[in-house]
DNA sequence: ATTTTATCGATAAAAAATTATCGAAAGAAG
DNA sequence: CTTCTTTCGATAATTTTTTATCGATAAAAT
């Protein structure tokens, strides 16, 4: 019975914010406060107060009170129920270069649902060291243990030459769903989900962003 | 004169796929291949031809010549213009530690315009090394240095919680657009850019469009 | 108890982005 | 040389996303 309507419905626009206000809510919750108005959120995130409101009322499932706003706790419950924060899925790293050892290192993906189980390199130096805790296997066995660990994710950080193999490998193991750091674009099957970690994209936005801003000054 | 039209009617998402054409062309190019149509595009980047089109047309300065498509190496030239891609903008990188030091050691910004002149630490371990030929300051001077370099761009790559100081500094420093990878959300007077590189954000997506597949399958 | 104020949710309007349609042009084929 | 095919650019239609408006409600203030 019904969370499907949940899954839909939700612009892809709107996920991108809820991290945004999860971070916000967790320090309102900290710092103790019991609500907290969409204005108050919006002002701080540099958004408008209404599409605060309907993000939120997209998947949260109390509503706001007037003159009080929302309840801080409830909301952070909502999220963390809709973007799956709150049971971890599996993931395995593969390369463990300077990018996958920053990402292997990072424990806060955790707190994201997101758990590496294992990782994989071609560098025979590399292999049987660990990293935050996680083993790096050879590349040869990765489609093999993928589908013997039954993982559904796969991030890629290798360099942009291996990418393609990384990710056929991947596939080949039963993987579902991709997070691509390398900057080239990947041919996967269409039921694969891939998302690229596109930093150039990023980079152009700030750039263009700057020179308008540097642009509106003279 | 004249090329404000450019900085104005290109909306942000088209600027945000012009680095994916970019490599696309790139490829073609090292294929040897002198035209590419708009259909091959977007069969490759699973967009549709009617929005490369529209993409391109809002960047290029050659139109595209019916039956045989764009010229590979004219497109390329529009993009590196457009993005800036060709006179590289000065930066500082603010922390390097684990996503830090793969960010220095990176030498594909470059390509995308950004030159990493400098580092910071508040680590004295680290200070005066050198990562991928650029080394490290104290902390301390980080507003003093940026301003005598006259940098417009600061990376912050800190934990979470010096994050805000970090872009303080940088502000005090002069920067006017900061490249965000701390998961939280900056502070900033309204004139200064800032682009959050948000990878809790990236993965939502990436694993709501996992969820899609794998309900569509069941 | 009444008024004032901050806030909400719903609905409508506007803006932005994507997709569809179609005539025209240029090369390829016959 | 004419026809066919591929592709373009322009314009129109559609869809998605954002923003505006407004009556209602609950707490706070008078």
């Amino acid at each position: 019975m019904g969370n499907e309507k949940e899954l839909l419905n939700v612009s892809k626009a709107t996920i991108g914010r809820l991290p945004a206000y999860h971070r916000y809510l967790q320090e309102k919750l900290a710092a103790g406060e019991k609500t907290v108005s969409s204005t108050a959120i919006a002002e701080e995130l540099h958004l408008s107060a209404v599409q605060v409101r309907k993000d939120l009322s997209a998947i949260a499932r109390e509503a706001g009170k007037p003159k009080l706003g929302f309840t801080v706790a409830d909301l952070i419950a909502d999220i963390d129920r809709f973007l799956g924060y709150d049971n971890l899925n599996d993931a395995v790293l593969v390369g463990v270069g300077g990018l996958g050892k920053a990402l292997a290192g990072y424990s806060g993906f955790k707190h994201y649902g997101l758990n590496i189980v294992a990782a994989f390199d071609a560098d025979p130096a590399r292999i049987g060291t660990s990293i935050g805790g996680i083993k790096v296997f050879p590349a040869e066995e990765l489609a093999r243990l993928v589908r013997r660990l039954n993982v559904l994710i796969g991030i890629i950080a290798v360099p942009k030459e291996a990418a393609q193999g990384a990710a056929d490998e991947l596939v080949k193991g039963g993987v579902r769903a991709i997070w691509n750091f390398a900057p080239v674009h990947l041919n996967v099957p269409a039921n694969i989900a891939v998302k690229n970690e596109d930093m150039a994209a990023s980079l152009a936005i700030l750039s263009k962003r700057l020179a308008e801003i540097l642009n509106n000054e003279k």
